[in-house]
DNA sequence: AATAGAAACGGACCGCAGTCCGTTTTGATC
DNA sequence: GATCAAAACGGACTGCGGTCCGTTTCTATT
């Protein structure tokens, strides 16, 4: 990702290694096609791509370091609209109706790359730490003050990041049947009361 | 001459599995004391134990089974107070300082039992469908129903649910050393906030 | 072109959760 | 007490994520 890079020491790869990134990254992409992100395993995308289980380690790190690699591209393009793009999500609206849009385009967001997020998200306990959630974190944090939320914006932000997570978001949709629209709305009616309460 | 031997009495469990299923739990509390939920195997559980691996699935289904049902009486416990016990937390008091009280007690009970919380939390999917969660979700759903929210409770209260898991919680406060009580303080705004919008 | 050392490679290896299935225990019935 | 089917047992086995380390490949330098 380009905004928050993954490798932030921009040293060059080189070039066999670049080659197999890209050679693992095709067929990871290739397998879940045919199995979904679950049904992914290392050891058959090392066998896909024609390289050895060491190397897709030391490409990515680990399971969920692949899926993050696989999700960067939308990750970055969500991240630009957010900060950089019209409003109501990017700058120039009323904060409110940001903090609202971040919800709307994130369940929006969910619906679409959910599976990979899941996939990405396993790791136990620091992925609340991964760039991209510091990022919305922050985002958050800065749309509550700009409201005048005065009360610990920062674990305000915190809930309210809990409350978009991709686990629980598809699991609403998929096991209880509930609309995005209706997440949408429940979403709106939260962040409108956290507000007005300022 | 009855074949099919009924047995309307929940009492479906033998002699040696009653005591294999002592000796796993308390083979279990030890090891937890030793080495941390996160250090226990079951593998060196059973050995333990002095059974079969096979036996330690056989009885809790998954290591997940486990740590849930070492947490089962601290959670009937907790159950039982916020259903039956004294106000604020049980029934008697108006339903915004129930709700108040329920997160503060939350708060609480995942600094004393959050690392088995978590342990049991593992599995991916349909951890919202535990028993447990789901009655913590109905009760905070009838308090914001009595609280006067009309607005969706049901999602409210999934929302509310999210703010209080453990992992979410116990990360604040290893990671960031947030303190308990700030916690409860926002917990207590949000749904002040949440409530008085209604 | 030769060299050297750093970087990447690959697949055997490890520990773990969870499964399978032949063997043993249990307790209701005769 | 003998019988027997159902239930429980146990440990070898599978498949997975992740690591290790001897071998190969790159590239900067001469």
């Amino acid at each position: 990702m380009s905004l928050i890079p993954l490798r932030p020491d921009a040293e060059p790869e080189r070039r066999d290694a670049a080659r197999n990134r890209e050679l693992l990254l095709r067929a990871a992409r290739e397998l879940i096609e045919e199995c979904g992100a679950d049904g992914l395993t290392m050891g058959t995308l090392a066998q896909r791509a024609g390289v050895g289980k060491g190397t897709v380690f030391r490409r990515f790190g680990s399971r969920a370091g692949l899926m993050m690699a696989l999700l960067s591209d939308a990750e970055a393009r969500f991240q630009g609209r957010f900060m950089f793009g019209p409003p109501p999500l990017g700058p120039g609206a009323p904060p409110l109706e940001r903090l609202i849009a971040f919800g709307e385009e994130r369940i929006a967001w969910v619906m679409e790359f959910g599976e990979l997020a899941r996939a990405a998200d396993v790791s136990a306990y620091n992925r609340f730490d991964v760039p991209a959630a510091v990022l919305w974190h922050r985002h958050l944090e800065m749309l509550l003050r700009e409201a005048g939320v005065t009360a610990d914006p920062w674990l305000m932000a915190t809930s309210l990041s809990a409350v978009l997570e991709p686990e629980r978001i598809l699991h609403a949709v998929r096991v209880h049947q509930i609309s995005p629209d209706r997440l949408a709305a429940s979403w709106r009616e939260l962040v409108s009361r956290v507000v007005r309460g300022a």
